[in-house]
DNA sequence: ACGCCTACCTGCTTGC
DNA sequence: TGCAAGCAGGTAGGCG
């Protein structure tokens, strides 16, 4: 499911309903789910340590957890949601699916549940080193000041990957994911194929800017809902009806009213419009 | 560095 | 109706 603009949206909903909370006791029936520490000696690490704080980075949810004891260490919470996971947040006698797999008890009889269809969806405890080791190799944020104009262009013309697939290296740029790409490069003008290391300094203006501004119009939606995404208040994201190409395959452009075409990039569906962001250059043609 | 493949999972949609 | 194939917002690991 989730992109930045949804992890965000999940982590602004969790962040009042569970910061302050102590965790009681961990439960899971899918131990794949557990990435950190094993999963025979996860929930004795979690419990008894305070939520301090819930933020995310690139599509992680990270939760700051207090000591366990009074002499212990802090410890990091990270949960990615990927394809289907959701977050509730409910009281501990609320009716519990099939598809729930995690479940954090918490001090006020409710418990913070992950909810997750494909099961795809981890959890890790680290110490704050090991986060910091993880988090580390992610690329920068994309709404964050580190991202400029001046940085973009350095880190794309050291590459000759593919547009579509370099925006959703997470260790290129932290939060971009298949929707967002297509979106991006449709607002930039910009092929898909396009090979980072070919665009002019105009394009790459475009991009910085087409990037950092349907991740802002994401979040100011509350997150795209395909079909399974929803915040953790439960509801869906607005902003689905906003993207213009993703997932269009047939309809006209909103800019020119060519259909939208779909091809397929890194094993991933890929939506453009033909005429506004024109193909590559094959090698050995003049440049313009 | 880069592209491509397979795996991990379940469920929904499409086409015969 | 049944059944198989194709598709899905993510990512890790392996190969060439």
């Amino acid at each position: 499911m989730p992109e930045l603009p949804e992890v965000e949206t999940i982590a602004r909903e969790l962040r009042p309903l569970v910061v302050g909370q102590i965790i009681t006791d961990a439960w899971f029936d899918w131990p794949n789910q557990i990435k950190h520490p094993a999963p025979s000696a996860f929930a004795g690490a979690v419990r008894g340590r305070e939520i301090v704080s819930v933020e995310r980075r690139a599509k992680w949810l990270i939760f700051s957890l207090g000591p366990a004891l009074a002499t212990g260490e802090p410890a990091v919470l990270a949960i990615q949601v990927k394809m289907t996971g959701q977050l509730d947040v409910v009281p501990r006698d609320a009716p519990r699916d099939k598809h729930v797999h995690v479940v954090l008890g918490l001090d006020d009889g409710r418990e913070l549940r992950l909810r997750d269809t494909r099961k795809f969806g981890r959890v890790a405890l680290y110490t704050a080193h090991e986060a910091d080791a993880v988090l580390g190799a992610l690329g920068p944020e994309p709404l964050g000041e580190a991202f400029s104009l001046r940085e973009f262009r350095r880190l794309l013309r050291a590459r000759r990957a593919r547009l579509k697939t370099l925006l959703m290296d997470q260790a290129f740029l932290a939060g971009v994911g298949n929707i967002y790409a297509d979106e991006a490069l449709w607002r930039a003008r910009l092929h898909p194929l396009r090979t980072a290391d070919s665009l002019s300094e105009a394009e790459v203006r475009r991009l910085h800017r087409a990037v950092r501004s349907v991740l802002r119009q994401g979040i100011a939606n509350r997150g795209s809902s395909i079909s399974d995404y929803v915040g953790a208040d439960g509801e869906p994201g607005d902003n689905a009806e906003q993207l213009a190409v993703y997932r269009r395959t047939g309809e006209p452009c909103l800019r020119c009213g060519r259909e939208i075409a779909r091809i397929v990039i890194g094993q991933r569906s890929t939506h453009f419009c033909p005429r506004c962001q024109r193909e590559p250059l094959s090698a050995g043609e003049p440049s313009r």
